[in-house]
DNA sequence: CAGAATCCGTGAAGATACTG
DNA sequence: CAGTATCTTCACGGATTCTG
């Protein structure tokens, strides 16, 4: 236990940008979506914003941002009127596709069990109190 | 992560549970390390922990609360002095173990172009003001 | 050991209005 | 069309204390 030498790059490494929060990042709420659909092809500004249902105009203009800096996303902007702005994914980011869809058809699969349990979980719960 | 979603039993389940709820469950922040850990084999309380670094106690309580709401995860107390509770998989849930070690893999091995990516955008950015 | 309970600062996220 | 700007609310998450 009492390893107190110094401590290994890879800590340091994961202290400035720890996994959790590439994670965080690449699987989060709004991000999973908009990954799958700007790896399909490219992708417009009003189009993602229709194709993910519950989504704000702020948390999608943020999380856009958000993976264009981890350099995920490239986005590329027509000078026409009106203004067209494509968003299409990386190379690295290609490499999450699977991984993905795979937990979209996972969460569609199991939601009526997830729902069931839910709804039992706080039933028992009730119970205790 | 909407953690305090502990909606009454008059609320419309079937639309208060969208995919993209389940998706931040499953696969977010602390989620997947959880979930790793769990399906490769029972766990307990103090070595998930101490096995996922910068999570605070209550993030470790409340995560796994939500996860065996969800039907993810089971617990088992053991009566025993000191007591001793055991945290596994449900069967559902290793379904998704392919996934998460997938985005896990992938994590690690783009940390150092996410780095890079992050410290070049910003210094774009910096230029531009 | 494995939490529960409490307080509290910060940031996430939504709503709305505005703009080039 | 593709965003900003502003305001507000609420939940995340840390720190601490307590307990069976």
């Amino acid at each position: 236990m009492s390893d107190d030498c110094v401590m290994p790059l890879s800590d340091v490494q994961a202290e400035a940008c720890p996994i959790v929060q590439i994670i965080d990042r690449v699987a989060g709420k709004w991000s999973v979506s908009i990954l799958v659909a700007a790896t399909r092809g490219p992708v417009r500004y009003t189009e993602l914003e229709r194709s993910i249902p519950g989504i704000s105009r702020r948390m999608l203009t943020l999380t856009l941002r958000n993976l264009e800096r981890d350099g995920l996303l490239e986005r590329t902007v027509y000078p026409t009127v009106p203004p067209k702005v494509e968003y299409r994914a990386t190379e690295s980011a290609r490499g999450l596709y699977g991984h993905l869809t795979g937990l979209l058809e996972w969460a569609e699969q199991h939601r009526p069990d997830i729902i069931e349990a839910r709804m039992e979980y706080d039933r028992a719960q009730a119970l205790a109190a």
